[in-house]
DNA sequence: CATTATAACTTGCAAGTTGCAAGTTACCCT
DNA sequence: AGGGTAACTTGCAACTTGCAAGTTATAATG
């Protein structure tokens, strides 16, 4: 835990992972733009670091050779049940702009929430996430 | 997510957490004390917000009116999800040095350690967690 | 081909946060 | 009364962050 927490404890490293998870975030601009505020210093920074932790990919594009394409590695898709559950105690504790019922859903579905995090994971989906669930 | 990680976004506030749920700390001297080497201003700093924040109580002792006794609220119990699985993502994907079988065990306990853990906490239970899972 | 635009950074600097060591205060123990 | 201990607080240097303004390499446009 400490060792995971070295990496993950501070404000923006799983905010960023959450990003290419499930918002299908791939390129620097769109974290600049994502509208949390981060600074571009820092978010440099940040890709660097998860970068070199093995949590994400970077990798230039080749119809574009000026913009560079992040993705999750294994280790960092690992990381979806954390963001999930992290989802869930934050919709149930603090106040949120987040649809209630929608996160009631998830905290249902659990695993199939993750299987579907996966999946666009594996087949390099990143259309942006809005969970279905046949609920039952 | 990000009203959540605003909150424990940081190196410290976590492992505090985790002490006081697993390890049964109640004390300053007791996190003071734990190895983790954290600053006493600081760590005086982290027990203050997380108070502010409705995760820990802080309460002074009826035997030895020096000391406190924190406990979570709870909300903080309610993080123990987020915990667990930040230790199974640590375990599999960064050298540790907690026993690798006990790790793999809880993950295939998810339900039963998460339910140790609460019943702990329903019983002011303060004995440091060392989960038996009857396996099968 | 020259000009303008864009993506992904880098740099400089002020402001905030952290870590360490050394107090301080209230309480307990003999 | 005197010494010890728990939980802080304070001062200060070092590090980290946030903001604004560059810089570089590539792409798009006239």
């Amino acid at each position: 835990m400490s060792i995971s927490l070295e990496m993950l404890g501070d404000r923006w490293s799983l905010l960023i992972i959450r990003d290419v998870m499930v918002r299908g975030f791939r390129t620097f601009k769109q974290f600049e733009e994502s509208g949390e505020g981060i600074a571009t210093n820092i978010l440099a920074d940040r890709l660097r670091k998860l970068e070199a932790a093995g949590i994400i990919t970077a990798e230039v594009e080749k119809q574009d050779r000026r913009s560079s394409s992040y993705r999750l590695t294994r280790k960092g898709i690992d990381l979806a049940p954390v963001l999930l559950e992290l989802l869930i105690w934050g919709a149930r504790h603090e106040e949120t702009a987040a649809p209630c019922g929608l996160i009631t859903n998830m905290e249902k579905n659990r695993d199939q929430v993750l299987a579907e995090v996966r999946r666009r994971w594996r087949e390099r989906d990143s259309t942006p996430l809005i969970p279905r669930f046949d609920v039952g």
